[in-house]
DNA sequence: CACAGTAATGACACTCAGGGCCAAAAGTCG
DNA sequence: CGACTTTTGGCCCTGAGTGTCATTACTGTG
């Protein structure tokens, strides 16, 4: 999202997005999202309000960190899958290496996704971001069959991936010592079984 | 929603969802969802702002009218399925059959769904319904098959149904022309060939 | 017909998210 | 030190949503 070389010039930035976000997620942890006021986030940072505003342009932006940096990702992902690969094959092993986070990431990425999961508002808020994540699919699916990006095939496969992954995920948190690659598998061949 | 006889006590109602449903309809296609305000819809219907968030819980859930009746008449249609019929072709029947508008309604549909799907705000909102309608598939699904809800195959074909649903509203919406429960077939076939 | 009971209405006031505007702050560079 | 640059944050406004409560407009009864 900001990956400027930070020119040295001018006020130097008072905090950084990572700062709001942990400052965030301990208020939400105490007293949940909706009760926690942008005002209060923004104290706790030592920050003013309307600064915070420049760093996530809403209340619901700010659990999910820098989700565009990681878009760029996935769609490098798909882009460097062998173009031998069948098609659902490269869109399934694409969505297990985007999420898998190794047992560094991995807990706060459990608590991300929980809190928006569980949180109404944010549930909302994600199929904005969800959009977005689907257009990657889409594209790649359009490239590899020269279908145009906005054709059934291309949507539907990318409406059709972020259902399992969002199964997958619902499951996941439901389920402690479950494990998220495992259940991204699983959903995909239960898919598959229901179908025949 | 509200389908009690109306005691014919106290102060009668001052409107309907429908007509507040039809006002706001007009003016948003005027100015556009985002440029309307509560205020200038209540004021349009004739009564005060107060009493239209006792109608309709936010502006958000204008455009979606009864909504849970007609989950309950899904619930009906899924429940009516003949019991020898596999599990995806009485899911896929369903949807079919719930989203067989008559030539009568077609057009208010159209037109709900179009600003719907085209206005960011509406978007999101919309997945607190869409969990209710996935809720629907999901118990069926877990009915049928001696599963939980919370189980992964029923959650999982709940998300992967209303992915095809959705695509194929995309497309219907995008061409004027189409047919939306050949789409919805469509979407499902493309769905199987690609996981073959 | 008056009067009690009932239920919806709408005015008022308040909180909070979000955003426009702009003067002040806090650096760097020559 | 002075010019320049960029971020900050204060001020103020709009609009959604909610609690409270007096008022209104009915119905049904004596």
């Amino acid at each position: 999202m900001d990956q400027r070389p930070r020119p040295t010039r001018g006020r130097p930035v008072a905090t950084t997005h990572e700062e709001i976000e942990e400052a965030a997620f301990r208020l939400f942890d105490e007293r949940g999202f909706a009760e926690t006021t942008v005002e209060a986030i923004a104290e706790s940072v030592g920050i003013g309000r309307r600064t915070l505003f420049r760093y996530f342009d809403s209340k619901n932006d700010i659990p999910w960190g820098r989700f565009a940096d990681s878009l760029d990702h996935f769609r490098e992902i798909l882009a460097d899958s062998p173009p031998g690969l069948p098609l659902h094959e490269s869109v399934h092993q694409a969505m297990l290496r985007f999420n898998d986070f190794g047992p560094h990431a991995a807990p706060q990425h459990r608590r991300r996704m929980g809190l928006i999961l569980s949180t109404p508002a944010l549930q909302a808020h994600s199929v904005l971001r969800y959009a977005q994540w689907r257009g990657v699919i889409a594209d790649h699916v359009a490239d590899r069959t020269g279908l145009a990006p906005g054709d059934l095939l291309p949507v539907t496969v990318g409406h059709v991936s972020l259902a399992l992954a969002l199964s997958a995920y619902e499951f996941w948190l439901a389920h402690e010592e479950s494990d998220l690659l495992d259940l991204l598998d699983s959903a995909m061949a239960g898919l598959r079984d229901h179908l025949a």
